[in-house]
DNA sequence: AAATCACAAAGTGAGTACACTTTAGAAGGT
DNA sequence: ACCTTCTAAAGTGTACTCACTTTGTGATTT
């Protein structure tokens, strides 16, 4: 924490306005975007340690704003699940467990799925098309690709896939898991035998969207998502290992 | 609003303790949480009318605590989907949309789902039965309970059900729906032509579980919650008419 | 020597101050 | 009469301040 110096999010962000012919500075307005942003890519790969106790006027002094946005940032980061507080002792970053990490999959499956039944009896056709050119697109890039990118492009295409049920709290509540489950899906598609067994699953769960196959498709991404508890603990050994010994295998 | 004082959280608060052997005014120190609890009761009832602007001032002095709980509160209830922060401009309490409505009840029919497939393999027998008992004991007094608490009834059992899943965040994020679907629920409830109606699904629903049917239990779960649109919107305009005029129909 | 108490340092929690933004209303021009 | 512009009031955003809590360290007592 301390030998890693976070970036100061402060960047260019002392922008300056004519008010009355004379330049001023303006204030930032939004610190609290921005460090909630900046927090939040922290918490996400676990640049904060498990369990952590987060020192409030450390993190304010690194990224350059008073405590104030940052308790507002941490505030929000709660209700995320990124950090839990306990009062009159702090903020503390999340736990990182094997069942915690199952709990995340087996939820993220359980909207997806039911994200797939509804896109089936609601995409159209034109829709379902848009978003499938735009997943060939990326996994054209199949072979050359690094593993940070491949993670992108099957995080964006889960999203759209989802976005397709025309429900907007699920799209919303599966933003805020993936953006928790991200750091262990990077893990899981390393660690993965071969790619091009997620990639056709894809394509599977893309034909059963065609043939508006709402039972067959739902099996299938629910089996495509849900891992192990065996698996699960893999992952969240492999996270451990990467967070505190900064190790890939 | 402003006609509508809320009640004064700060009750109580003053406490009073010895150091040195004189007493002393001690800070409220956990004020945040009070102020939120406060708050969010008022968004969920939507006493604060959809998509209106909230004044942190107004709302600080009637709590009788200053901006910075207040802020602190509304930060994490943005995250909570009750209200939306515009940079410049300040808070606004959510909206109530049809679509709103629907997708909520979508999303909790979802997380239900999936948490009584995972129930059917993880409670034990014991588990199931200490759930049954307890919503027995709710329902035994159905004839003379109010609205309102059979609305509570309802919503425990849903909870405890969904516990068994021993997914914690399914848990986690249920509840959090369920404080935004609250309000409509009631709505829903007391509109219910008869209420034994849900009892028998509810019994239904229990009867899978002992029997381990994890798929027809499960496609019940799904009837259960999920609202046709038509009724959503029904719900919906019934929730506006509360909101605006207070009357019950 | 171990446990307890006292004290000091660090850190959190809430209130306050002030600068900036927005907004509404009035004055002036077209 | 309508639109523009200026101005003042209201309200938000952030920094700062100070009181209280926690915690760790050292002295005192048993």
């Amino acid at each position: 924490m301390t030998t890693n110096p976070r970036n100061d999010v402060n960047n260019g962000v002392k922008v300056q306005t004519r008010a009355k012919e004379r330049e001023r500075i303006v204030r930032a307005a939004d610190s609290v975007d921005r460090v909630y942003a900046a927090i939040k890519e922290f918490a996400i790969d676990y640049r904060f340690r498990p369990g952590e106790k987060i020192n409030e006027v450390e993190l304010a002094t690194e990224l350059g704003v008073s405590r104030t946005p940052v308790r507002a940032a941490l505030n929000r980061l709660q209700r995320d699940g990124f950090v839990a507080s306990v009062p009159n002792k702090g903020f503390y970053a999340r736990e990182l467990t094997p069942e915690a990490v199952r709990d995340l999959y087996e939820l993220r499956a359980a909207i997806e799925r039911a994200a797939f039944v509804l896109a089936c009896e609601r995409a159209t056709d034109t829709e379902i098309q848009a978003t499938v050119d735009a997943w060939t697109k990326h996994s054209s890039l199949k072979g050359e690709g690094s593993w940070a990118k491949v993670a992108v492009a099957d995080e964006s295409f889960h999203m759209a896939l989802t976005q397709l049920s025309k429900n907007a709290q699920m799209v919303n509540a599966l933003e805020g898991l993936c953006s928790r489950i991200r750091f262990f899906r990077r893990i899981d598609l390393e660690s993965m035998p071969r790619r091009s067994h997620s990639y056709q699953e894809h394509e599977a769960i893309i034909d059963a969207l065609r043939r508006r196959d709402a039972a067959g498709g739902a099996a299938l991404v629910e089996k495509h998502i849900t891992l192990s508890s065996a698996h699960a603990m893999e992952v969240a050994a492999r996270g451990l290992a990467r967070i505190f010994f900064g190790t890939t295998a």
